[in-house]
DNA sequence: CGCAATATTGACCATCATCAATTGGCGTGG
DNA sequence: CCACGCCAATTGATGATGGTCAATATTGCG
């Protein structure tokens, strides 16, 4: 399995050998998280940055009255708390939705490597600008959709993520949330997400079941969400292939073989 | 006055005398813009940055049925597509709100300036994770809060980063949209923002009429909007002035005296 | 002075929240 | 191995926040 975040790094754009190299070596140390445990909280000052190796992990905000907002999920190969090694205090926290595995790396040894490589420094400052382009994009979802969707743009945006990242196989793939949790991204009541999932899986778009996601039809999901994935910036891998489309275009069609590796979550 | 791209940088952390020097060099050409008229378009391949010099700006997304999306307010000083230069392609269009006069920095400039001098490629990316932050916080209100408290929220937020670069005074500062402009951002129809627009007058917080708000109470204000600055990252400017609340916390109490340059809208 | 855009008001309605109760799934301890 | 218990999912009933439509008033501006 080739580095996570040399992986990340290069959806958005290639490395050089030199700086592949730099790159592994920039990991000091892993970490476990359970589930529901904060990867760091809100107002922490902290040393170092957090990626995520294995597992899923939202952003939150807690509100006065103790509601929750959730306002992106993160992914294997994501870089957590970026905007820490800039930033002198977190304004909001992260969570592990299931056991997770994070690799840590000290910012002190980030500062270093980003003087010394500023294209490292700009293919770190582009990922956090992706991140600015999904929160944009989730300012459209619950400013401006109705729930379901909301709904389906939230599913196609984390398929679309985790298919670039290997973790799609069989037009399915894990998305360990509940329906308490997809309400808190969504802006609307577990009630309500509950109803909705079902007119959604009615619609046979897709199914979530269990933390795991079956897409049947991803053109009608991404027509239902509105979806238009060339915010999230990712880039095919190599020349051969062009095609951008995660999943199988044609409707309802089952068809094996994707290439990806298994991920393993609790 | 002093440059603006530096006032706004200094927001968030100090600069050399030699790293100023550099940055007063930036700048190319200005250009005019009309109220309405995009500075920049969605899908555009942009050579260059746009830093805003006068005037009010939004950045905004259009929906398939016609409804926009804005996705926060830009004020002078503010690079309104620095991530321009790191994406190929912009992921939504700006606007200006009123006639407004921009900067343009060349992405060519600006790579060779943060190759040269690491700190400020720092300076710059710090300012895109603030963006960043914005956008997140900008997710909670839309996401999460009721329309009273996303208004009251908003004109906390609007204020108190025109306060940072001395656009208020007197406890009242311009702030050029309209209604229909309001329900964009805020994510309510026109007729509610006028609702609550009333509602938030009568409870005698702030009021804003043809583009100018007066803050009559401060402290209501930030309670009625859950509004706490902190993921703003604005620090202090001098030592002297380690008071970081904007307005005078005192209870319908109009103080002149404010330090602060005027600025011309239309 | 008159047009056009914005603001304002009223009436009615839809989406979604809230409350409450029930079901289902799953891990754990007896 | 089964029962208990807990959490998530589901369903129904009711209500509120805010949307839509339409008419009128107001403001800014040429």
């Amino acid at each position: 399995m080739t580095n996570p975040l040399i992986r990340h790094l290069e959806q958005f754009g290639s490395l050089t050998e030199d700086e592949k190299q730099v790159l592994e070596s920039l990991v000091v140390r892993f970490v476990s998280f359970r589930a529901d445990q904060d990867l760091v909280s809100d107002g922490d000052v902290v040393a170092e940055c957090r990626l995520l190796i294995t597992g899923f992990a939202c952003r939150y905000k807690l509100l006065p009255d103790g509601r929750r907002q959730i306002m992106s999920f993160q992914i294997p190969g994501d870089i957590c708390d970026l905007q820490g090694l800039l930033l002198n205090k977190l304004d909001h926290s992260i969570s592990a939705l299931v056991p997770s595995t994070v690799a840590l790396i000290p910012h002190q040894v980030l500062q270093e490597v980003t003087d010394a490589y500023p294209d490292i420094a700009r293919a770190l400052w582009r990922s956090t600008l992706v991140d600015a382009a999904v929160f944009r994009e989730w300012i459209v979802n619950v400013g401006n959709r109705q729930a379901a969707a909301r709904l389906a743009h939230l599913v196609c945006e984390v398929g679309m993520r985790l298919k670039a990242v290997g973790l799609v196989q069989d037009d399915s793939f894990v998305f360990p949330v509940t329906q308490i949790q997809l309400g808190e991204a969504l802006g609307i009541s577990t009630v309500h997400v509950n109803r909705v999932l079902q007119e959604l899986r009615r619609q046979e778009l897709f199914e979530f079941r269990s933390g795991k996601v079956t897409i049947y039809d991803w053109d009608g999901l991404t027509k239902a969400g509105e979806f238009d994935p060339s915010y999230l910036q990712i880039m095919s891998r190599n020349d051969t292939d062009a095609n951008v489309t995660p999943f199988d275009r044609s409707q309802k069609r089952i068809r094996p073989g994707w290439h990806s590796e298994a991920h393993e979550v609790r």
